[in-house]
DNA sequence: CTGGATCCCTATCGATACTG
DNA sequence: CAGTATCGATAGGGATCCAG
């Protein structure tokens, strides 16, 4: 060993990785409402304010594709679509709660 | 109540708050990298694979701003400059070590 | 209801060059 | 060593309209 404190540069990539899916405008806002049960597209877009069907269909295609979020269609009429955190995602979900917990103690940022 | 799993608005915002600061590129491998004991400038831009000097600079201020990170200057000759976390960053560190540790298995992403 | 397609402005970022 | 200034390319994102 080099020494005491070595960085781990494989784990700032891969938190980086992580980051870049979540850390995207609305991603975090979007994956919390899912993750405490917001299934539908509009209740998600509700959910989170400011948030446009834009950017939520975007940023749901995303979450999606990383594995994280997954769609399913009931066949109802006309079609319901729901969506729900994978295992994946709720691995995640757990994982970012003590930043959540964190959030809520966030004074009103020192700047701006 | 209307349902045991309510959605707290607050933290979703308060939440998105910290994540438009961490969540920014670069800005979670430069928080670990610090965290970790990377104090001097050239010493975090080593660590950090592929980061510019200028990305570097432009972050440390964002994370100076919100103040996570301080900004101190010895007086020697030349000056030494050194970047730590604040208590209030050093909170933030502790939440976000369960997603560095998800970060660590986190697969190569399904798709792409 | 659940989005996709377009337009268009802005923010972001990398590369490069330069300073105390 | 520790940054700042500038520039051009590109990605992000809001508004709006449209469709299955």
């Amino acid at each position: 060993m080099t020494h005491p404190l070595r960085i781990d540069d494989e784990e700032c990539r891969r938190l980086a990785g992580v980051m870049e899916i979540i850390g995207k405008r609305w991603s975090s806002g979007i994956f919390l409402a899912i993750g405490r049960g917001a299934e539908r597209f509009t209740e998600i877009e509700q959910r989170v304010e400011g948030l446009s069907a834009r950017m939520l269909s975007v940023r749901l295609r995303e979450l999606e594709a990383a594995g994280l979020v997954a769609r399913t269609v009931e066949p109802t009429t006309p079609v319901s679509i729901y969506y729900r955190l994978t295992d994946r995602g709720a691995e995640l979900l757990r994982s970012l709660q003590p930043m959540a917990h964190y959030a809520r103690r966030w004074e009103p940022p020192l700047t701006r």
